[in-house]
DNA sequence: TTGAAAGCGCTAACAC
DNA sequence: GTGTTAGCGCTTTCAA
């Protein structure tokens, strides 16, 4: 099973040069050797198909070239593209990413033991809910590790952070809903619970009823439901609203929902269905987050797209900057906007 | 932003021992080390937070305890389950992953190199489309490296391969739809192209013909349509046939569709939304695939849900016997089967 | 311009 | 039981 491998040494024996000649050359230290050397060893290198062992270099070095990539929630949806758009840069930079996944405090605290075992450079944590504290991340960071966190609200602003403008979502959203000159406006908000709230969930909700409150209009508690950011949530949610909502004479009805994420918009819609209720003649619908699905549903709908992809590139980016710097840098805190994408969900246009 | 290491040695020093009998103790080898001498050990190590450093373990031994996870296409639906059943077992058996994404040959055989030289022990390929040659993956196995794909078709029976039924999904799928006394079936095919038709989509294809022909049904040419397994492509499939197919009297029209991915079929229930039929009643609709969002669509769909998690689990599995074996193991060629799940998009359950 | 030597942190023979 | 020694494959002074 062990595979013989050819090393520097065997390189440099059969150019005819010491070891650390070819280990220039690789380096491209050139100007320290002579071009015929220089084309020899590249010869040989090519020759016996020469792979420098990373591992021993690192040892040397100190450094891996290699950062952790900590997620919670495999399953997010945001997960993808965040991690396509951390792989982009990092890649490109000549890093490796090392996955670990997390689920809680104890998991996250183990995954990060391990990582440093493995002599990461860095780290980005991926974390979306954060029910749990994050010292072991403050930990990190003063020990001199380059750390990044995406979309983890931290009280410390020492630890450099790229996060969404989720108020902005929500308040975008809803401008758009008034735009379309509603004025009784119903919401499925995410996971508001008492105990953890989901912050992007409160931060949607604020935003949808500061833009409420600019346009001096009431909210209707009995309009708003928790849908706990879920396909089943979105669905319940809507079925107990229009169970209690619609038997009403239709002005005293909202005729328009904000839906803090795509899944429980997907729910909602098929609880509209089922009930007959039409989108968005009878009901518009916005809601954040733009999956591939978002433009096949039946009606298509109408999102808050979230940068995503960017963010993970941003993420990476800073990463990057502080693993070359050779002196502390500054923490970094960069909130990215989203944009809207106009489908069917709220009808017309308003563009 | 150097960290001050603290190594073996260091342990050594205040425990007044040498650096082997730490790492005789580190390593469990307790054996060859008195209980006192043990005990020191141990509480040195807490007191001055010892981490072992991976790289340098590695280094003498060896090996990384750390895998190649080479996929393509991470917006693939089913790289997230997958990833997620690899992490599992890896993870319980102390492997790390690296991850490398490639969408060709050439960045392929970029990851497989960048991946060599870190040294892992071990390959998992993960490939939807198969648009290139899989010589370097020959070429690991070859050189001893454990190998395992998921989901990729390969001439070469050395390597080890865990694949989904697809052939048993589209026989089942249509089984279903014969048993609900349905006659006249369509479907929207996967990938066909003729140059580089997808595997799955082939599969799948085949499946639907054999149940169609086993139940001695004519299979109608104009009933059929590729999907390219894109959403726009299920939605695109469904309009032309509707628009051709509708006019025409209902005898004369078939009443259930094989729909060869979820994607597709979401399409499809949007071009069947639009045009006002209904489904199931006027056509049942089954297709592969089982997203979360599966069971809110309107209607739910009845899919032919894939072992994701459990393939991504095998694979691993399979490697890690690899990697434990000292000796070099036959190839395994693993096939998983699906399940289907019954939901609305048929009508009448028919269990 | 080139090479010898030392050493990164650890494990594994092999002495004692 | 415990310590000494010799590397794993590479980079990097430093001397020649």
């Amino acid at each position: 099973m062990r595979r013989p491998e050819v090393t520097i040494r065997h390189v440099a024996e059969r150019a005819g040069v010491s070891a650390s000649t070819v280990s220039h050359v690789l380096n491209g230290n050139d100007q320290h050797v002579g071009a015929t050397k220089r084309a020899r060893v590249l010869e040989v290198v090519r020759e016996l198909n020469y792979r420098p062992n990373a591992i021993a270099r690192s040892m040397v070095k100190r450094a891996t070239a290699t950062i952790g990539l900590v997620i919670t929630e495999l399953q997010n949806p945001l997960f993808v593209p965040v991690t396509e758009g951390v792989e982009d840069v990092l890649r490109a930079e000549g890093y490796q990413i090392i996955l670990a996944s997390a689920t809680d405090w104890e998991s996250e605290a183990q995954a990060i033991e391990t990582l440093r075992t493995q002599q990461v450079d860095g780290f980005i944590f991926m974390s979306i809910s954060q029910r749990y504290p994050s010292d072991h991340i403050l930990k990190l960071k003063e020990e001199g590790f380059p750390v990044v966190v995406i979309n983890r609200y931290l009280e410390d602003d020492t630890i450099n952070r790229v996060q969404i403008d989720d108020r902005n979502a929500g308040y975008t959203a809803t401008r758009h809903l008034l735009s379309l000159k509603h004025t009784r406006l119903g919401a499925i908000t995410g996971a508001l619970d008492q105990n953890f709230p989901r912050r992007s969930a409160l931060e949607r909700h604020v935003g949808w009823q500061q833009a409420i409150q600019e346009a001096g209009l009431p909210s209707n508690p009995a309009w708003v439901a928790d849908g706990q950011y879920t396909f089943e949530g979105g669905y319940q949610s809507m079925r107990r609203i229009l169970a209690e909502i619609w038997p009403k004479p239709a002005a005293e009805r909202p005729t328009a929902f904000f839906i803090a994420n795509e899944s429980m918009a997907v729910g909602a819609l098929k609880a509209l269905y089922e009930a007959g209720v039409r989108v968005p003649q009878e009901l518009a619908i916005v809601t954040v987050g733009d999956p591939p699905f978002a433009a096949y549903t039946a009606p298509a709908l109408t999102t808050i797209a979230l940068p995503v992809v960017e963010a993970g590139q941003t993420a990476a980016r800073i990463l990057v900057e502080n693993l070359k710097a050779t002196t502390a840098l500054p923490a970094q805190h960069i909130t990215l906007t989203c944009h809207m994408n106009i489908r069917e969900s709220c009808g017309a246009k308003n563009l």
